[in-house]
DNA sequence: AAGGCTTGGTCCGCTACCGTACTGAACATC
DNA sequence: GATGTTCAGTACGGTAGCGGACCAAGCCTT
């Protein structure tokens, strides 16, 4: 199966826009893996025996307080790929980073990976590319975090979950969402509320339709957009 | 003068760190520089001319909202690098970098940096490894933002300042704090009050003095910490 | 069909923080 | 010493979001 493999059916984006002798250097090295829902991709302050590329499916990466508050400060999917940290020289990461919605992807053990980055520049270099659209992802939730009421943050939220999906509808539910954005679960109601009131989105148990994306990016406002605007200049087209 | 320059001397704690060859090689190219207060560092979304090694002084690294409000999403001095976006292979960022309080340092062309870097994979590395600590940080002010009270996330600000100035006083104004905290002017009077009511901080006029460190990051909590143990772990003693 | 679990809706009082604005104190300039 | 400017203290009503709790509805199991 993996012998398989052909780059052109690739949904991951930056699988797909490495160049051909890269992939190849990649393909006997990608191990297909079933990502559950919860499945620990990267467990805080221990060594990472694997790094992650999405095919389908949505990964949080959270961070922790001492005193047990947890929020959000990145997410990525097929867009990306997990554990980047390695990239950087540093084998382990104080985030947790786990399946928010289930899929499936490719896993290439660390090793392996960090010995595939030196002998390739131009892979290494997409690589980083990609680290610093996630940077600025992070940066963009310090913004928000500190500076937009709770609807426009769920409607961010919302739009970067049908990024990475390409799909118009995704299981989550309310209590979930609140401790991505470190609010209390009737806030998520609340908000969510708001934004169906508007014909933005539709809400049934433990699961988000978007009814009209254009909408959802105006009720998002300056929130969203900027680390999206960073992946295209870096990467390609979404 | 440059050619004067012994790493034994320098302040700055990458330049300490890195390997006394390493250190050879950056030493030509490395231009002192005053940082003046309010002196920009990088532009957003504008090439980056250089990157900056910071002796004295302190930078903030700002993210802009569309509608004007901005927030501070990390800081760094002499412990570490102005505009790492470029070791990640972009030539500029979202992000506005400026002295947050005046100072002096070395610049270095970006393009003569990035092939220093390409020469010398322990520089790189020891590099990269201060992108993963100041990740850390970014994704610790995502947290606090969305989950800290002022006067915790103030003196988390207070405690970052002294690290990096190793000085027990210094430079700030209340309506400065509020940009880098996005909070109101106000609220940051009050937080103040709050510390300066506990005997942590004596504030006058545009300035501010740590008056008990210890009890001071009792007061940050949780807030404080995790990107401090990542820097020791991965680069060294502050 | 009955029971148990998960999820969402709603309500209470409460408080941290907001927007705005006025005042005085400290400092700089002449 | 007079004047302007920057900075900090304070005050006011307003509100977004909190902590906590309770109940109803949807779904799963047997």
């Amino acid at each position: 199966m993996p012998a398989m493999l052909d780059q052109a059916t690739i949904r991951n984006r930056l699988l797909a826009y490495i160049s051909p002798p890269d992939f190849e250097l990649l393909r006997p090295h990608l191990e297909p893996i079933t990502l559950d829902r919860d499945f620990v991709l990267v467990k805080p302050n221990t060594p990472i025996e694997h790094v992650y590329f999405i095919e389908y499916g949505m990964v949080s990466v959270v961070a922790e307080k001492a005193d047990g508050r947890s929020i959000e400060v990145g997410v990525y999917g097929r867009d990306g790929m997990g554990a980047t940290t390695v990239l950087l020289g540093s084998d382990q990461s104080p985030h947790h980073q786990y399946m928010q919605i289930g899929g499936s992807g490719f896993q290439v053990p660390t090793s392996v990976f960090l010995e595939l980055v030196e002998q390739s520049r131009t892979l290494r270099n997409m690589m980083l590319r990609y680290v610093h659209v996630f940077m600025t992802q992070t940066a963009q939730s310090a913004l928000v975090n500190g500076s937009s009421v709770i609807e426009e943050r769920l409607a961010r939220w919302v739009l970067m979950c049908q990024d990475r999906l390409d799909a118009m509808e995704f299981p989550i539910t309310h209590d979930f969402l609140s401790m991505m954005l470190g609010v209390r679960r009737s806030s998520v109601t609340d908000a969510i509320h708001i934004l169906e009131g508007d014909l933005l989105i539709r809400a049934r148990r433990g699961n988000i339709e978007i009814l009209d994306r254009d909408r959802l990016v105006r009720a998002a406002g300056a929130s969203y957009g900027v680390p999206e605007a960073e992946f295209r200049r870096l990467i390609g087209p979404m």
